[in-house]
DNA sequence: TCCAATACATAAGATTTTTATGTATTATTG
DNA sequence: CAATAATACATAAAAATCTTATGTATTGGA
């Protein structure tokens, strides 16, 4: 299965880390196969994360102080919530903007005719 | 130098060929280091193309037969001019259609609340 | 004359993502 | 009730892309 479903791969690159941060600061917590299921619900299974692409990366921004994780039994089911840490809350924002700026920025940059 | 100078440089990925590609669509003939300082420009120097990515990249849409080259001598020194091949034309649409409709699709989900 | 800008190029290393697996639990459906 | 799909985690090899660091050479300007 490919990161994404419908879009070719290439385009993808970069964009997981503002995706799983946007979510995060906007559900408080969130566990990995359910950041999967949001993403392809709110862009109509356009956009399809892979677990091999997916936790890697939850565990680089857990590594680096920007998440923490609660671990939960589910049954006999463990499932990892991922939240903002403090700190990590402060830079996600700026992140979050730049990465706004960026999009908004190369959009311009496409349509030079229109601006 | 950066590939970007304004913004974190992951954020580039995947970002590349489109710019290229949409601005040998709308100019028709372009060489490297114009490219670098078009976007430049048209950016008022958000992005910064490093040579280090474009020519690789540029050699390898040549391979794939999206652009020709045509070498011409400004004096002693070399210039190599980039423009998109009939094969090229068509598929770059389709392209730049689907990457701007990627970029939409990204922002929809970065704000989900005003959606 | 020297430095900056122009103009090409490549190669090592880092990073990210794909692709392919692997394990195990729980829910559904024929 | 057995098989399959969905849930839920994980990792590792390979591919792709980009950064960073070089390298060469010409041309323009201070």
């Amino acid at each position: 299965m490919y990161y994404c479903v419908m879009y070719s791969k290439e385009l993808l690159k970069g964009t997981l880390q503002p995706i799983i941060l946007n979510l995060l600061k906007d559900n408080k917590r969130m566990y990995g196969y359910e950041i999967t299921q949001k993403v392809k619900e709110l862009t109509n299974g356009k956009i399809g994360i892979t677990e091999g692409a997916l936790y890697p990366a939850l565990h680089k921004l857990e590594a680096e102080g920007v998440l923490r994780v609660e671990e939960e039994f589910i049954g006999k089911r463990i499932r990892k919530y991922y939240m903002l840490t403090k700190s990590g809350t402060s830079a996600v924002n700026e992140k979050l903007n730049e990465f706004s700026d960026f999009l908004t920025t190369i959009q311009q940059l496409l349509k030079p005719s229109l601006s």
